[in-house]
This record gives C-alpha cells, sequence and structure tokens, in this order.
RNA sequence: GCGCCCGUAGAUCAACUGGAUAGAUCGCAUGGCUACGAACCAUGAGGUUGGGGGUUCGAAUCCUCCCGGGCGUACCA
C-alpha cells in the first residue's frame, strides 16, 4: 500500500502548485526497470504539455513540493520528466513486520462494499460441456474469488441454457429414436446425437420440422409427458455438469437457467410494446436504436415472427430479476466474444426500457479458441474435445510426472497431488493469458509442467512448506524489523508489497492475467531468494526474518493461488 | 458491403492502456545438487512488433492506407 501512499502524497503536490488540475491520472507505478527505482510516475509530462510548462521545470517544483522521506530516498527526475521513487529499507521492513504480525497480507478491503453479479459457465443442457465452457467457468469463478478477496459481496448465477427451440427437436429425437443403452452410458452424448439427428432430418425433411414445432408447443403450454421428458433432460445434465464443476472445484450462488424467466417473457414484450420501445417488422417485435451509431443497423430482436420470446428477451427478464433481488452496483457476464453485439443491444435496450437503473452492466468477453490451423478449434474427426477428457488426460500427466519425480510417496498420495497439479495446470494455462487473445489449443501447452505453469507455482510453495515442516515443534517469534542484507531478500520483499495493487487491476479490469504474472515472478524471486540465502542454516536475526519472509511469500502465494481457483499441495 | 477483434523471437504468449534498452516460457547451447526439494537456479544465442506513411519529447499501443486472418451482421443462444 506505500505506492497508494506515494500517489496521494504526489497528488497532493501537484494541486499545491495547480490547484485547478486533475490529478485522477496522475498515477504511480511500478517502474519497468529496477535501476531506475521501485515506483515511478510519467503523469508529470502530460501534465506540462497540457499546460504549456517545461516538463523538467515542472517535475523540479513538484518534486520540491512533495514530501515522501519516510518512505523514500531522494527523489529523482530523470530523462524528459520521470519522477521515479526508491523505497527506504526501513519503510520495506515496518510493512513486512506488519504483516508478519498478522495485520495484513499487503492489501486491503474495500472501504465500501459493493456487490456483484457475475454470469458464467451457463452450458446447455443436452449438450456435454467442452472445452469452449472451461474459459468463462474459470474465468467467471476467478472474478468472483477476486471481488470477494477484496471485500466485496458477490452473487455467481449459472444461468443454464434449459429452454428454447432446441428442446422441440430433442423431443422428437427421444420419443423416436432415443437408446437406452447409451443413454445410461452418456446421457449427455446420446442427447446430443438425438439432436444432431433431428436436426439434420429437419434440413432434408418439412415433416420433421413440424414434428418439432408441435412437440415443443406442447412442451411450452404444460403437456405433462414433454415436461416430465424435459425434465428428465435437465436432470441428466444436471449431474454432469456438478461432476465437472465438483473437479474444478467450481460454484455457484444460483443456478437460474432460462425457464426460471419463461412467465416473464410475454409481460416483457409487452411493456416494451406498450410503451412504444418495441414495434412490429415482418412479424417479429423488435427494437431500433437509431440514436446509436453503433447499433443503427442492428436492431434487436425481442419476440420471433411465431410469437416466441428469445434469449434477449429472456436476458431483459433475467437483468430485471437480478436487480430486484440483490440491487447489484454491476452485473458482468463471461461469455465468449461473439456475443458483442447482443450486449450491447441488451445493455442498451435495458436502459431504455429501465432508465433508473443504477447498475454497471459489463460483457467481459474472452476470445476464441482456436486449432493449430488458425480456425476454430476441432479434432481431426471433427469434434470438439470433451471437458471430462481434457481433465483426465491432465491428471494422468501430472500422475506420471510426479510419479517419476517423487516414487516414494504412497500411489493414493500421488493420485491426490496429480489432481491437484493436473487441474491447476489446466486453469493457469487458461488464465495466464490475456482473455480477449484468441488462443491456439494444444494438448502440449495446455498441460505443460514446467516454465511459467501452476507446478511452477506450486513447487515454490512446497519448499516453503518443506522448510517449516523441519521446524517441526519449534516456536518462532515475528521478528521486530528486517535488515534485508542480501539483493534477493529485497527483491522479493518489494515484490511482496505489491500483492494488492496487483488485485485491484484484477478486479478494475477483470482480467486475471496479471495475478497469473504476479505470482509467477512471485515464485522466481522466491526461487532466487532460495537458491542464495539459507534459511534454515543462519543464525539470529536472520534466520528468524528468512523465516518469516518465507512464510510471507507463502501466504501470498497460496491466497493467490485460491483466488485463481487453484489448490495447493504441501509436497509434490 | 458494414461493424468488432487480431497479426510481436522457430513455437506459445506478455507488455500495467502513450513511457526508458519490447519481456517470459518451450525448444536450443553452457554451467550448478556433501546449504533447507534440480518439477529448481544461473548464463548465452534468437526481434525492422505483417508492410508503408503520419501524429510527438517518446508508438507494438493513437490516426491513415495496403496485405493476411478470425468473428458478427433479426427470427440459434
Amino acid at each position: 500500500m506505500i505506492q497508494l501512499t506515494l500517489q496521494e502524497r504526489l497528488q497532493q503536490a501537484v494541486l499545491s502548485l495547480m490547484p485547478a488540475a486533475d490529478v485522477s491520472s496522475v498515477l504511480v507505478r511500478p517502474c519497468p526497470e529496477p535501476k531506475f527505482g521501485d515506483y515511478q510516475t510519467n503523469a508529470l509530462m502530460g501534465l506540462a504539455k497540457r499546460n504549456q510548462l517545461n516538463p523538467r521545470e515542472f517535475a523540479t517544483q513538484v518534486v520540491e513540493a512533495l514530501d515522501v522521506d519516510d518512505c523514500c530516498e531522494p527523489v529523482e527526475i530523470a530523462g524528459p520528466g520521470f519522477l521515479n521513487f526508491r523505497l527506504k529499507t526501513v519503510a520495506i521492513s515496518h510493512a513486512l513486520v506488519s504483516a508478519a504480525k498478522g495485520e495484513h497480507l499487503f492489501y486491503r478491503t474495500a472501504e465500501v462494499a459493493r456487490t456483484i453479479v457475475i454470469d458464467y459457465s451457463s452450458p446447455n443442457v443436452a449438450k456435454p460441456m467442452h472445452v469452449g465452457h472451461i474459459r468463462s467457468t474459470i474465468l467467471g469463478y476467478t472474478l468472483a474469488q477476486a471481488f470477494r478477496l477484496l471485500g466485496h459481496k458477490v452473487v455467481t448465477d449459472n444461468h443454464i441454457g434449459d429452454w428454447g427451440t432446441q428442446f422441440g427437436k430433442l423431443l422428437v429425437g427421444w420419443k423416436e429414436h432415443l437408446d437406452q443403452d447409451a443413454l445410461a452410458a452418456d446421457a449427455l452424448a446420446e442427447m446430443e446425437r438425438l439432436y444432431k439427428l433431428v436436426n439434420s432430418a429437419c434440413d432434408e425433411d418439412e415433416a420433421v420440422l413440424d414434428r418439432a414445432r408441435q412437440e415443443l408447443v406442447r412442451l411450452q403450454d404444460g403437456d405433462e409427458e414433454n415436461l416430465g421428458i424435459w425434465r428428465e433432460m435437465i436432470d441428466l445434465s444436471r449431474h454432469q455438469f456438478d461432476e465437472i464443476y465438483g473437479r474444478l472445484k467450481v460454484e455457484f450462488d444460483e443456478t437460474l437457467g432460462e425457464s426460471f424467466y419463461n412467465d416473464r417473457l410475454k409481460g416483457v414484450v409487452d411493456e416494451l410494446t406498450g410503451s412504444g420501445i418495441a414495434e412490429d417488422s415482418e412479424g417479429a417485435k423488435v427494437v431500433y436504436f437509431n440514436d446509436q451509431k453503433a447499433l443503427k443497423k442492428h436492431p434487436a430482436m425481442v419476440q420471433k415472427s411465431d410469437g416466441a420470446a428469445n434469449y434477449t428477451t429472456t436476458d431483459l427478464a433475467t437483468l430485471e430479476h437480478r436487480e430486484k433481488s440483490w440491487q447489484p452496483s454491476e452485473v458482468i457476464y463471461v461469455t465468449d466474444g461473439r456475443q458483442q453485439l447482443h450486449f450491447q443491444q441488451l445493455f442498451a435496450l435495458y436502459t431504455r426500457w429501465k432508465p433508473q437503473h443504477a447498475m454497471k452492466l459489463n460483457h467481459v468477453w474472452f476470445g476464441a479458441i482456436l486449432g493449430e490451423d488458425g480456425r476454430p478449434f476441432k479434432t481431426r474427426s471433427g469434434e470438439i474435445i470433451r471437458l471430462s477428457d481434457l481433465l483426465n488426460e491432465a491428471e494422468q500427466r501430472a500422475f506420471d510426472a510426479v510419479t517419476e519425480k517423487s516414487p516414494d510417496l504412497s500411489e493414493d498420495d500421488r493420485r491426490e497431488i496429480a489432481r491437484v497439479v493436473g487441474i491447476g495446470a489446466i486453469k493457469y494455462a487458461d488464465l495466464s493469458g490475456n482473455r480477449q487473445s484468441d488462443y491456439v489449443f494444444s494438448w502440449d501447452n495446455m498441460l505443460a509442467l514446467v516454465g511459467n505453469t501452476a507446478p511452477y507455482l506450486l513447487y515454490a510453495y512446497t519448499r516453503i512448506r518443506s522448510i517449516f515442516r523441519k521446524l517441526e515443534g519449534e516456536s518462532i517469534e515475528p521478528p521486530a524489523s528486517f535488515s534485508l542484507g542480501q539483493a534477493e531478500e529485497v527483491a522479493l520483499a518489494k515484490h511482496l508489497l505489491r500483492f494488492g495493487l496487483v488485485l485491484e487491476q484484477v478486479i478494475d479490469e477483470c482480467r486475471p492475467n496479471f495475478l497469473c504474472n504476479y505470482l509467477y515472478e512471485l515464485a522466481g524471486f522466491f526461487g532466487s531468494f532460495y537458491e542464495n540465502c539459507p534459511v534454515l542454516l543462519a543464525e539470529g536475526e536472520v534466520r528468524a526474518q528468512r523465516l518469516a519472509l518465507c512464510d510471507l511469500a507463502g501466504r501470498v502465494l497460496k491466497t493467490g493461488l485460491e483466488t485463481l481457483g487453484l489448490e495447493t499441495t504441501e509436497r509434490m
């Protein structure tokens, strides 16, 4: 939090010279190069330019008005007008001492807790979850954890696709082509087969399409037989979703599928038409956005020409429900980037429908998964890889690795470690990139066990734990100060101080890869420290200080990993 | 056609939203376990950031024009 102190004082110094200045962009950030210092600001140059001042002279004046002697060495003006701050060891020591006493862990929680609704995962009933679902599931869960860590209230909602036109075809398939044995063996695969079968039959034969429409109408009219089949399809699907979520250790506060809002859809359409927001077009009800450049040519449809509502309508009802139920300050949708237009329409439409709403509506989108040819991802046989197969493969590879590295451990232990490492590797691989970049799927990349990967972080953690196991019963007092005599200690300590800043960035921009980078660097700094600074063999104060550094690094690592949804292990 | 996103080392990705010498990892080469776990550490090679032009103290990032790719573009969600 030192960084925020510096920033506040810097802003005050600027204001003392320029009372009318907007200092919100006067930020202090970590230096790109340690040789320049620990923190820097580049904001003075822009400010000077806008006010037609010489940037170096302005920087000099700011430095004169700035008092940071308690935590920094004399501030340095560099290049065209950077300010470089170098922390005093006593300031670092002070932060470490209070953390070692358990007063904080280098971050602080929000003074005003916000309520955030996060909508993620949202698989469709009767379809197996495949690798495409993992990004939303893992990203959403991680964001929820990050908001919670910083003291916010989060409601997670799995908006599963359990209603809609696909059920007409599924019902035809179920009634005419169901293979009970296949259903018992792998329900989702069988339902997917039925859907594909009827779907292609519909393309060729108008009569099949008619039957599908009739079955759908019957379902929507409450026909007992169709409702029963529908419920069974949902139960079978939910069972398999839960199995995946269990393995991923992902949870939801709510699972309100599309069907939950079914009774409200007609009312929504009536309100929109009644108030003149929606109008008729080619038999459908649509909303035009002539006031918005980006949406001008893209009206949103809220009712199809056959009278049925569609997903925009459902999403409107969902937003209404969320606002009523939780009064969130923000609703976050985690989906792939192809739905950007839909959410632009939805947000604009909701604001027109309920102009008084105060929710920030945020579409957190992510890039596509591509095959090695750069085209949307499929295996050679044209199938998308099933999520359960991916998890199995990850655990198997991790098991082979742990068996090779630690053959002395029992098989049960190795299985458990392989589970933590394998699942962790997948999650980390998914979270460590910029979410908006498309990424190329490859088994070796996703399940890698060396380099910038989960096992690297977990290994650093096990080394820390190993040190504390060797202490056995020995009681350790938190040190009264840190002398930080070796460069590796300083680098590790300074990095610990930045934890809070990174967490803020993660929730501000909904980008968990900042946390991945931070933890990877932390593990790296710990690695150098570990190789160069004996802990147990050190003596007196130094030993106590190094033990405390190890403990703090371990706690930050564990907290960070848990925020990413990764479990830790004591040995591997 | 229109709109959005993208092109960075042999490969996979970063780059704190305009900052200082574009960083990692894999792979490749070299060195290090009689100091706490070598799933580690240290060192090296590898780049005209797709291409041209522009904006300015400063550009992978902003503007513009080409080249190449992905996605979307009213009755799927």
